[in-house]
DNA sequence: TGTAAGGTCTGTAGCAACTACAGGCTCAAG
DNA sequence: CTTGAGCCTGTAGTTGCTACAGACCTTACA
């Protein structure tokens, strides 16, 4: 790669220090259709730009924020190829916390039903358990 | 299959009824070590017991619950053979509590960001809208 | 007895969302 | 000029299933 090809270019390793994504994930991004296939160099080496970098940086902030890879393309306007209104983006934002919401549902039924549970365990070295009765269902005849 | 090779036992189909388990996962866990290979008819249909039924009601009690394979392996005693002692379950058993507090708490971190980003959403026909400008980074200078 | 419908068998591929190699180039520094 | 680091590709693994395809077996009914 000489000074002419890579001038004002990240190469993917910059891209995942400057992001602080995973190399790998970056390429898998682009496959993914999330993230533009960049220019390349003679040799093949990608070369991407601050708005790839931008790019990503969305992508992965709502990654954090747990939405799914199908979500992040609308929100991208990448079904369609138009960017999305306010309106859809709020649309699905909220069924997207609409999901959040019932997982974490799930998850605190789960913690109350292991911390009663846990809470009759003695603890000592023996092999009845308060926890593996209730799973194997002795509560419920 | 005839009456003497089928006596008193449950084919697979009849063992998912049985337990509300998907037919294909009953074969799934027993791959994976879960649930014991049954016995076979001479046509290899596999004959499942009470046995198995109660197996496979505790392996799907616990996944309700949210603990990971590797998990009910240990609570199975499949690791090294031996039943596990009260203390081994409990010591599991709190750190999947700890695990599903920790998700909780995730959940609960992006149900905020996204409930208050949301909010700001007009719901308007328009291309501009604050949660694409939070995800764009530009609250983060 | 024949046959059609349904069950079961195996192996394999797919889902999400990555992550981690192997084997081969290429590039930069000493 | 060599050495080590970085990049390239494709592919396989992860977790916990689910869903086929194509072959075989069983059961019910005529």
């Amino acid at each position: 790669m000489n000074d002419h090809e890579r001038e004002s270019g990240f190469t993917r390793g910059d891209l995942a220090i400057a992001t602080g994504c995973n190399i790998e994930t970056i390429r898998y991004y682009e496959k993914a259709g999330l993230l533009p296939d960049p220019p390349r160099t003679g040799a093949g080496y990608r070369i991407y730009s601050a708005a790839h970098a931008r790019r990503l940086r969305f992508i992965l902030r709502a990654r954090e924020l747990g939405f799914p890879m199908e979500d992040i393309r609308g929100l991208l306007g990448l079904g369609d190829g138009t960017s999305p209104t306010c309106a859809e983006v709020k649309e699905r934002t909220e069924r997207h916390l609409a999901d959040i919401r019932a997982k974490i549902a799930d998850l605190q039924r789960m913690e109350a039903v292991l911390a009663t549970t846990a809470s009759h365990c003695s603890g000592a070295e023996v092999p009845e358990c308060p926890v593996l009765d209730a799973l194997s269902g002795s509560s419920e005849p």
